[in-house]
Parts: C-alpha cells; structure tokens; sequence
DNA sequence: CCTCATTACTACAACGTTCAACTACTCGTT
DNA sequence: AACGAGTAGTTGAACGTTGTAGTAATGAGG
C-alpha cells in the first residue's frame, strides 16, 4: 500500500529529478481516488433507483430550474456542467425524446440553442430532489463534520481555479 | 429512464421534512461535485497526451506491479479497483492486446485467471511513472498545504467507509 | 459419482461518451 | 454586398462501460 510501485533509482531519468509522492501524500491520494469513485457510483446508484434519473440528466434539470425563464442557451449549459458540446446534445437529445426538456433556436442569436425546461421535467426533479437531498446526506453531508465538509469545498475550488488557469 | 411513476411516498407534498443543504453546505457540495470533474478531466488528459496511458489503465499497471510476482488475480484486481469484473475483463483484454499484461489460468484454482505485468508494461508503467505524479502534484498536491490534502484523504476515508459498510 | 450450488470469468447487446467532420449562422472587412 | 473567419450546434462512427446471460471449474451432500 505504501510500498513504492517502482523502484526510483532505476526511474528518474538523468537529469530530471521526478518529486515522489511521501507516504501519507500516497495515501492521502489513493483515498481521494477511490473515494470519489465509491462516492459518485453510490450517489448514482441511489438516484437512479430512487428517481430512475442519471447524475448528469439530474444536474442538468436543476441548472434549468435555477435558470431565469428555466431557459438556457446550450453553450451556457454545456459550460456550466464542464460536459463537451456533442456531449451535452446528445444528453440533451435524449431529454428531449423523454419529454423533460425542450429545444428551440435562439430569438437573439440565429445559431443558438435555447434549452428549456418541461413541466413534466420540473415535476421529474420534484420528485427527484428529496431522493437525491437524503442521498447526499446519507453518503457525504452526514458522515462529515461541517468544518470538514467546508474544507473539502474550498480544496476542491482552489484545485479548480488552478487546474482551469492553467488550461481552458 | 423507464416511465414508471415514483412511489408516492418519495413524492413531496407540500410541507414534507426534507432536510434541504444550507447554502453553505450546497456550495460545498457542487465545488465537490464540478472540482472532481474538473480534476480527474486534467489527469487524465496529462497522462494521455503524456504516457499514451488512461487513468485507468495506469491504475491497473500500479496494481499490478505492487503485487507478488507482479501477478494478481482478476478478481482481486476488480475488487481494488471498484471496477465491474466485466469491466476489468474488457480493459485486460485490451491492455493483453497491446502487450501491457498477459493471462493465464491460475494453477491453484481452475476457475480463476492469473493477471501478470509483462517486461512491456513495465516499462510503460516506468516510463508513465514520473509523467504522473508530475501532474498529481501539479493538479493536486502542490496546490494544498499538507494539511489540506491529508484531510482530503482524512475525509474520503470515512465516506468510503460508510459506503461500503451500508451497501456491497 | 451424480447433482446442484457456488465461484470466476467471458460474450453479447444496449447505452453513453468522445472525436472528427459537417451545417448553419454571425460579424468584421473590404 | 460579399467574403472569410469565427462561433454554435449537430451528426455518426468508434470506443468504453454496464447489465444480462452464459460457460467452465470447484466443492458439498446424497
């Protein structure tokens, strides 16, 4: 577990000295690794079950919800959920075949897209949010301190604001 | 994404004790939510662009070469990995393809199969090795004090704990 | 030594995501 | 007004993951 995996004089190539994870840095990584994992596959697991609703279909109808006129352009949306734009349109695509969302092109901009939120998807999400709320409690919000659970926010902010500073 | 009705005891009505997220909480949860996202995105695309290697695959090269005799069996595999075994079988047979692992029934039990790290994936690993934790340190571990990152891991420990102890 | 249950893995089909075109529209230039 | 560059969104094929069977080896009870 804390074992290196290789053998680091025989890795570091001439010249490039490589910063090895310490012990607890490994640990503390592997945790996060597999933490989220086990976290996100349980949160999904619970939605889908308990609102026959994917994460992303459920994170998607709550930015509709929170939208001005439960409208939002495609681009905005595919921003906002950090999905790539084929991505989103398929997502969507599928929505829309389900009747939770609709699409129409923009009044402003003759090449965007407005994305809607249905009646029946805001029922959808009624119904899906107390599933989803005690879902979170139960595996996350609950099993934590507050201190710690704000300090997982802003850790995961600053990694957020580095990683995009760096790239996108 | 069945048509099913929802269980009427998980609809709302009005007035329901659903003990909603304070703003504070709610903003800690989708920096976690986004902040993940975000970050497995940047390691993964470090590592492809770097090593030619997914994140997962690495993992699986990590494993194995920790391992006794750099052999383990499928299922243990799986199991470190909080993969599916269809999964894993499906990304083994892709990583045997590309020379990384071979397979060969396991001697002690006929039914298991014997997953060993080939001299090639080896050297793929070593060669992947510093590319990595380069990006973990700069996506990661860098980014937080000491503290931060083991209380990160601190955290995810307890919610994989929990998970586990509640359900597989 | 059958048989039935269990364990370990694989095969196939359905689904979701990614990648690389492609279409349609807008805007700044000339 | 017409061009080209840039932006917005879609499409389809390829790829990876999941879920549902299905096969093979093992072991316990009759």
């Amino acid at each position: 577990m804390t074992q290196t995996p290789i053998d680091t004089s025989t890795e570091a190539p001439p010249g490039t000295p490589v910063r090895w994870l310490d012990a607890e840095q490994q640990v503390a990584w592997r945790a996060l690794l597999t933490g989220t994992s086990v976290l996100f596959d349980a949160l999904g697991r619970d939605l889908e079950h308990g609102a026959g609703l994917s994460l992303n279909e459920y994170e998607v109808l709550v930015r509709l919800s929170e939208a001005p006129g439960r409208v939002l352009r495609m681009s905005v949306l595919a921003e906002e959920l950090v999905h790539s734009r084929s991505r989103l349109t398929h997502t969507i695509s599928r929505m829309e075949r389900a009747g939770l969302v609709s699409r129409c092109s923009s009044a402003q901009d003759g090449r965007g897209v407005d994305c809607m939120l249905t009646d029946a998807g805001r029922a959808q999400l009624e119904a899906a949010a107390p599933v989803h709320v005690a879902s979170v409690r139960r595996r996350l919000v609950d099993v934590l301190t507050r201190d710690q659970l704000l300090a997982l926010g802003a850790a995961f902010s600053q990694i957020d604001e580095e990683v995009r500073s760096h790239f996108g």
